[in-house]
This record gives structure tokens, C-alpha cells and sequence, in this order.
DNA sequence: TATTAATTTGACGTTTACGTCAAGTTTAAC
DNA sequence: GTTAAACTTGACGTAAACGTCAAATTAATA
């Protein structure tokens, strides 16, 4: 048995194929995103392969399309996750960005929970025309 | 008096200049909705005119683009709130879409929540380094 | 009525976020 | 050792969502 936990799963790395399936994106993207300082794989040789760091860096970066914000955007933020090894001061900037994204996306959330509550209500009163057409209920 | 209730709010109209500055856009943006037919302004002679229906269809426009969803996807949706004029059937395609619509961002709305979390959480361990660096807590 | 301000229609430019070849290199398999 | 599969670096192309500029028209104001 091995005295340092070697934590296999923390230490895997992957192809680029690999992360293309992980992520369900192209190798380009891969590339692309690279080449913006959003990931940072290792070389073997001219190869790339992509760390447990890069995993979590594509984790956010998904999340962050997801809501909308721009790749600089969610560069800017990707430091929060690695600040160990940055200057203080730096970090310090990084922390004072992520509290106004942390706002952002709070305020986001409570629009997000009001166009909601709009949707549903739209949407009941386009449901209630159907049935006065004579829609069969079975269908909404 | 009026007998007929004019609702002068209701009946108003916009010049494109007002939109600009109700909406936060440029003229250039409003033309171009209008172009990919996400507003319908009225002409008076060959000036626009934009009423309540454009007014409303803006607020969710810039509510869709707010929760990256794309114009094309922003346009099949306002038909959901004009359905008075469409066909039955028309009208049952774009109730699907809506209620698709609704769940993907109940499902946004959840995944925000867990990244706001995360995010929190993150900040704390940033904070918690800064302050260890000797960083001065009322900076934070 | 003259002129100034607001608006119009093109037409081309720009940024973001990749896609799509082409041509060369590396690694794995036989 | 060679061949096929995977990977690499350019370089150019593209779609979305506008920006920018020019030239013409229209409306408002003095």
C-alpha cells in the first residue's frame, strides 16, 4: 500500500479526446481556450494534457456560458480558484471581483425567479385560449 | 370626459430616441430587432413609432439576453405574448416552446443557485488566506 | 422660409467564440 | 520499421449582435 495517498483521481490527466467527451466540446474550444489563458495543460512533448486544475477550470467555465457571461469575464474569475499561488495583491483584486459577481449573480437569480413567475402566468393564459378553441386537454 | 377610457400610458408611442433612453439601447439595436422582427414599430410616414406591444416585447428581450438566451430563441418566444392574433395551431407550438422554455430556466435558476454557493464558499477560503497574509479585515 | 435637428436606409467594419481545412508531427499498433 | 490514428500549428471562414459612417429625407424651430 502506498504511505502517500496517491488519490489517482487528483492526478489524472487527460488527452484532449478525453476532455472533449468530458465536456462535450470540440478540441478547438480546447485549444481556443487555451490560447485565452482559460486552461493550462501540460506538454508531453508537443502534446497536450489536461490536469485536475484544468477540469475544474472547464467546470466553471461551462457554468459561467451557462449564465451568460463572456470568457474574459469568466477568466478574470478563474484565478479565485488557484489563488495560492498569485501575490497578495492580486488576490486581493480577484476576492473584491468575486463579491461583485457573487452579487451579479444573485440579482441575476431573483430576475430569473421573477421572468419565471411571468412565464408560468403567460403561460396559463395562452393554456386557457386553447381550451375555449377547443384544444384537447390531453395535449398541454 | 372621455367616454371611452383612453389609458393614454396604454395608446402611447415612442420615438426611437425615447426607446434609447427608456431601454438603455442604440438606435442601431432597435432597428436591428426590428429587422430580425423582434419589434413591429408603426410608421408615420417613414419615421417609427413604437408603442406598448414594443415596449413590453423589449422589457423581455432584454431579460432574455440577460439569461443568454439568443435573439432568434427570444424572438419564437414573444409570440407567447400576442398569441390574440395567431392560429390554433400556431399558438400550440409556441405553449410548447414556452413550457420548454420555463423548464430550462427553472433548471438555471437551480444550477445558479449551486454555483452561488460554491462561489460563497471559494470567497470565504480567499478570505480567510488574505486575512492570514495580514491583509487588514476592513479592506474585505 | 431657411436651417437645424432627428431619422432614415444602405453598406461596410468589428468583436466574440468558435468551425474548418491544410500540412506537418508524434505516438501506438502491427 | 512502417503505417494509421491522434495531435499539432497556422490560416482563413463564419454567425451573431451590433457599431460606424455616409448620404438622403423629414420634422421642428427660428
Amino acid at each position: 500500500m502506498n504511505v502517500i495517498p496517491t488519490k489517482s483521481k487528483e492526478h489524472k490527466v487527460n488527452t484532449i479526446t478525453e476532455m472533449c467527451k468530458l465536456f462535450q466540446v470540440s478540441a478547438r474550444t480546447l485549444r481556443f481556450y487555451e490560447s485565452k489563458e482559460l486552461l493550462f495543460p501540460i506538454r508531453k512533448g508537443q502534446h497536450r494534457l489536461f490536469t485536475k486544475s484544468d477540469r475544474g477550470r472547464m467546470k466553471l467555465i461551462m457554468q459561467g456560458k451557462r449564465f451568460g457571461f463572456s470568457l474574459e469575464e469568466i477568466r478574470q474569475l478563474l484565478n479565485l480558484y488557484n489563488f495560492g499561488d498569485h501575490r497578495t495583491r492580486q488576490i486581493k483584486q480577484t476576492y473584491q471581483l468575486g463579491l461583485k459577481r457573487l452579487s451579479s449573480m444573485e440579482e441575476q437569480k431573483k430576475e430569473l425567479g421573477m421572468a419565471i413567475k411571468d412565464l408560468k402566468s403567460q403561460l396559463e393564459l395562452c393554456k386557457d385560449l386553447l381550451l375555449k378553441r377547443g384544444a384537447d386537454s390531453r395535449d398541454l
